[in-house]
DNA sequence: GCAGCGTGGTTCAGTGAATGAACCGGGACG
DNA sequence: CGTCCCGGTTCATTCACTGAACCACGCTGC
């Protein structure tokens, strides 16, 4: 976002927040990292972002320790996992107001197939679920496609838990 | 955003909300309003945005249904009051992450002063905390400003419920 | 050895959006 | 009638995003 770091922004959390992960793209990319993707030419796919763009981005959040280069690619930090709750937060705004039909991607405890509430806690056992004990899948909402897609859109769109790495 | 509405992102949530209030600045705007800020004037001087894009991203806003105009200016909808756990998740993360010094603004239940958790449950009485039933004020990592700020920045960093409109 | 290919980028010109400063118009006030 | 406040609009400049082409490296098969 690159907000001009404002002596009236200085205590403004949300500001600082946004100047890390408020850029277009950026939220995508660490929502498709939960899904599991980790590879650049995976990200720029699936997103269908211009490369540059991707590089641009990615090479910013592992400067500021959201992801993690390593041998298989680009990985979430503690501190981009600790920004499930706010991608999970706009994701049910978004379902909530633009798909009439039902979320598009439910969310579960891996363990005894509870959903989850708007808190994060599962339904079934009353607990708060950790992000790698959560499973997404296709709700109600979701709109299958007609034309199989590649690959790694078929695994994202099995149940799968976060954070699972996508291997071929 | 503008996000091409790609139909590899029909089917994510994130990608429709980042669509509405992904745009540089767009939660920003949010934030203020939650804090009370109505004015067109307000807005620019308390975010310093350019008028231009100011009046550009309100009358979007208008038009999805997050804001609506009355006779004193701009007040959130419910849907856009919606977006408060969005809000609160991404200033939290701020929080954890870029001051070493404890979070800004502190959230309570106005009714017996309880913190909230990272839920938006009342520490005190175990509730879910409404929207209109929340407290803001400064916490322990708040900068205060030396040179006293106009009346507006004054009003926002007193102890004040959320929407509570601004009053000079 | 080398041709092909998959992967992870970089380069670069074109374009569209954000910026900021100046300007505008209506209403309230005196 | 003049002035100020308020909520914008206009416009030239700058900037970032885009998309397509290109590049480098390592692996595989022949």
């Amino acid at each position: 976002m690159a907000l001009p770091s404002t002596y009236a922004d200085r205590n403004c959390s949300l500001a600082r927040a946004l100047e890390v992960v408020g850029e277009r793209w950026t939220l995508l990319i660490v929502r498709d990292a939960f899904y599991g993707v980790r590879r650049f030419g995976d990200f720029a796919t699936q997103l269908g972002i211009p490369r540059a763009s991707l590089t641009t981005r990615l090479k910013a959040l592992v400067e500021e320790g959201v992801f993690e280069r390593d041998v298989d690619g680009y990985t979430l930090t503690p501190k981009g996992i600790a920004l499930w709750p706010t991608v999970r937060a706009l994701m049910a705004w978004g379902d909530v107001h633009y798909s009439p039909a039902g979320v598009k991607r439910a969310l579960r405890h891996d363990a005894d197939g509870g959903l989850l509430d708007a808190q994060g806690r599962c339904e079934q056992c009353g607990s708060l679920v950790e992000v790698p004990e959560t499973r997404i899948e296709p709700g109600p909402g979701f709109q299958p496609t007609v034309t199989d897609p590649d690959l790694v859109s078929q695994a994202m769109n099995q149940p799968r838990r976060l954070l699972d790495p996508i291997k071929l």
